[in-house]
DNA sequence: ATATGATTTAGAATTATTCTAAATATAGAA
DNA sequence: TTCTATATTTAGAATAATTCTAAATCATAT
């Protein structure tokens, strides 16, 4: 998504264009990492001209999450992450450095994933819309 | 586990048996639920005869990992539960409830859920250790 | 220009967790 | 047994991530 169709789709989500949730969300449509609030304020705020509150990022994190142009990651306890992928997918933990990677669905296995799940806890009837695996492991050399 | 073995788990890793830890362990043993330390901190302080603190129960929550009777778990934000299964499995999680329900591992996935990892990122040169899977939906009518 | 509502902001509040340093308990030696 | 060394527990302070509050600012429509 490019400047221009994020100002598109703010407009058709009547999100105001404010020059703090563009760089926002500018700043996620460009990294394939997956930073915190906390990094966000950071590169954002050298961005801007203007300063920007940590309120006003979470605010913003908030709606843009709302609207569907990113979404939250929890791989590790105390830390929300953002993701500028909001298709189904997994995520890889490099334990060694924390990097997190992006894992596309293998979709053959999905059916077999869940098949799994109703065979070994027959007594429970629960439906299953969604699954996320979470990788870990290390770099080889 | 029965409280014979746990005295004798905890001599052999060098644990003293005091009564929040044996307290502590007991309650979770006898859980299949996964509960937070606060919720731990409450069945606890209920049980004992005499007071006890967050803090204890973060510390004993703490030596209990580290000698592997219970294991942590992540499957919402900023929110760390223990679980007393050790085995490698995945979570179901109740969206209606929060209740988190065990779900065992089907070992022949897991060579191709590897594989696809290995072919949808061929550029990246990863060892995976281990892997999480959590479920999500809810309860059929 | 003015009003209205949305957005941003600083800082306070909240929640989960960790740290600190003193008090207490445990286990082994004397 | 008592003593002693060390481990454990504790209350409360500190920290980290996040949310809340209420005032200031901004944008858009009259
Ligand atoms: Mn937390
Ligand atoms: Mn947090
Ligand atoms: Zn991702
Ligand atoms: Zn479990």
């Amino acid at each position: 998504m490019n400047n221009f169709d994020l100002n598109k789709y703010f407009f058709e989500h009547n999100l105001k264009p404010t020059p703090q949730r563009l760089t926002i969300a500018e700043y996620l449509l460009n990294t394939t990492s997956h930073p915190t609030a906390e990094e966000i304020y950071q590169a954002v705020a050298n961005k801007l001209p203007m300063p920007i509150s940590l309120a006003t990022v979470y605010n913003s994190l908030e709606v843009l999450v709302k609207v569907g142009i990113i979404k939250e990651v929890f791989t590790e306890p105390n830390k929300v992450r953002y993701d500028k992928n909001i298709t189904n997918h997994h995520h890889f933990v490099n334990t060694q450095t924390g990097e997190i990677i992006d894992v596309e669905p293998y979709e053959l296995l999905s059916e077999q994933l869940v098949e799994n799940y109703l065979l070994k806890n027959p007594k429970q009837k629960f439906k299953i819309t969604n699954y996320h695996i979470t990788f870990y492991g290390e770099l080889v050399e």
